[in-house]
DNA sequence: AAAAAAT
């Protein structure tokens, strides 16, 4: 990916100037074919910046944005990439979410929500995501950077209400994460009562010929398939944003990927494809690149930097037993916020969830096992702190926003089929955890020689050192807990 | 191996 590219550096001026450009090239209308650019940015009817007569671009900005646009490509400050296959796209990023010229309702949900600043991530973002003509966008950053929220904003103020069909589709790979993105989309749709949403997930049954009339359906592909694809209860052909979470696992992992496909390929050609995630291992997102035509990719720098907050150990264990020892031996100070432990099969997770329950820890369980009952009332319990103890399989790897969460285990290191390590599910795991820039513990452990190298691989893959803990320690692990 | 679809 990175071949071929020259960085432009950036300079405060350059900011700068990128935001001055916007701004005249978004308010020229004859970049836009067939004038009327619509709602959003550069609204129709609205006067003219006033910037664009007061600052005219010099010469010497103007060579210095043609090096931008010829590059296409843009470093900023805010350490986030843009790339561009398009150079005659308009190119800016937003300080305040007033500057989206968003509909007032929605803008007051935003702020309901607690925002008050675009995220990093956001500011990048949604500028192109919001534009017209609208832009396919490749999102990268990292866990708790905001990328739902950003989505979601998107999705929002793509909708035409008085249509009443579905016209945004957003796919997620589990079931908790589609529930919570559409908790998130009501939320801040809450003074837009006009906007409906439908979740179509496991559990949702509707009768044969129906016609869905909300505007933005929120669900995993199996479901997406039936009701899209084999039912026809809206019209895929319609859609005209189409939202992949967790972008990589979906177009790059056996089963999601056939039905990702199959949507994807009944969307309309001028449909504004959207993908979002913290991960991209070299390959997907190359095939990423060949899926979303003429993408905007944008990536926040430096994914080691989301490891900075959250301290890495690893305990040493001849076998099972041991590490069930040393799960116990946490066990007693992890409760002090909350933690989240991950096995590799359903049967384990509920193996140490019942041995742990039998040696009186108390613990809660949720996995693909589980019946979809079972699974909304353990998470809701996880998140209202009344579970402290999470034994859980990679069906929460991702996306899970659990602000309490301050310690990630490891019972079995995430490897894929080959055994290999699974470095993507690693750092989403332990992403978990130090949410939103808090400090965060990860502990792994290790049960043999095989184990060890996995764990040697994901230290290789992420430059960093993960330290040897103790399993007798506990007071070493204690102190760490209450860090 | 897990997930996602019912069956």
């Amino acid at each position: 990916m990175a071949a071929n590219i020259d960085w432009v550096t950036c300079a405060e001026e350059q900011e700068k100037l990128i935001t001055k450009v916007d701004s005249i090239s978004l308010n020229k209308t004859d970049r836009i074919p067939n004038g009327s650019p619509k709602t959003g940015i550069g609204a129709e009817g609205e006067p003219e910046d006033k910037n664009v007569d007061e600052a005219p671009i010099s010469p010497a900005e103007r060579s210095l944005l043609q090096k931008i646009i010829r590059k296409g490509l843009v470093e900023n400050k805010n350490d986030i990439e843009v790339q561009r296959k398009d150079p005659t796209s308009p190119l800016f990023s937003i300080k305040s979410f007033e500057a989206l010229h968003l509909d007032p309702q929605l803008l007051k949900g935003v702020y309901a929500m607690g925002f008050n600043a675009p995220s990093k991530i956001q500011e990048t973002a949604l500028p192109t995501l919001l534009a017209n003509p609208a832009q396919n966008m490749i999102a990268q950053s990292q866990s708790g950077t905001g990328k739902t929220a950003a989505f979601v904003l998107a999705m929002l103020s793509r909708v035409d209400p008085k249509k009443d069909y579905p016209q945004v589709l957003c796919l997620s790979p589990t079931y908790e994460l589609a529930i919570q993105t559409g908790e998130v989309a009501a939320k801040m749709a809450q003074f837009c009562p006009e906007i409906k949403i439908r979740f179509a997930v496991r559990g949702e049954e509707i009768p044969r010929g129906t016609k869905l009339k909300e505007h933005i359906i929120i669900g995993t592909p199996g479901k997406v398939v039936d009701w899209g694809v084999k039912y026809q209860f809206f019209d895929l052909g319609k859609v005209s944003v189409f939202v992949l979470d967790e972008a990589d696992v979906m177009i790059a992992t056996q089963g999601h990927q056939d039905q990702s496909f199959r949507i994807h390929k009944l969307l309309p050609r001028n449909c504004q494809i959207m993908f979002f995630s913290a991960t991209y291992e070299h390959d997907v997102m190359d095939f990423a690149e060949g899926i979303v035509s003429n993408p905007v990719i944008i990536r926040l720098k430096r994914e080691e930097e989301s490891l900075d907050n959250i301290k890495q150990y690893y305990v040493m264990c001849r076998n099972l037993e041991d590490k069930y020892t040393a799960i116990s031996n946490i066990y007693g100070v992890v409760t002090i916020g909350q933690a989240m432990i991950f096995c590799h099969t359903r049967k384990t997770a509920s193996w140490l969830s019942e041995k742990m329950s039998g040696d009186g820890h108390a613990v809660a369980l949720l996995s693909g096992d589980l019946a979809i009952e079972q699974r909304i009332a353990v998470l809701d319990r996880f998140r209202d702190g009344k579970e402290k103890v999470l034994i859980t399989t990679n069906v929460l790897a991702r996306g899970i926003d659990v602000e309490q969460v301050t310690i990630v285990v490891n019972f079995d290191l995430p490897v894929d089929l080959a055994r290999k390590a699974d470095c993507e599910t690693y750092l989403h795991r332990i992403g978990r955890t130090g949410r939103f820039g808090k400090a965060g513990l990860a502990i792994n452990l290790v049960d043999g020689p095989e184990t060890l190298a996995v764990l040697k691989q994901i230290e290789d893959h992420f430059g960093k050192k993960i330290n040897k803990l103790d399993a007798e320690d506990v007071d070493e692990i204690e102190k760490l807990g209450k860090e």
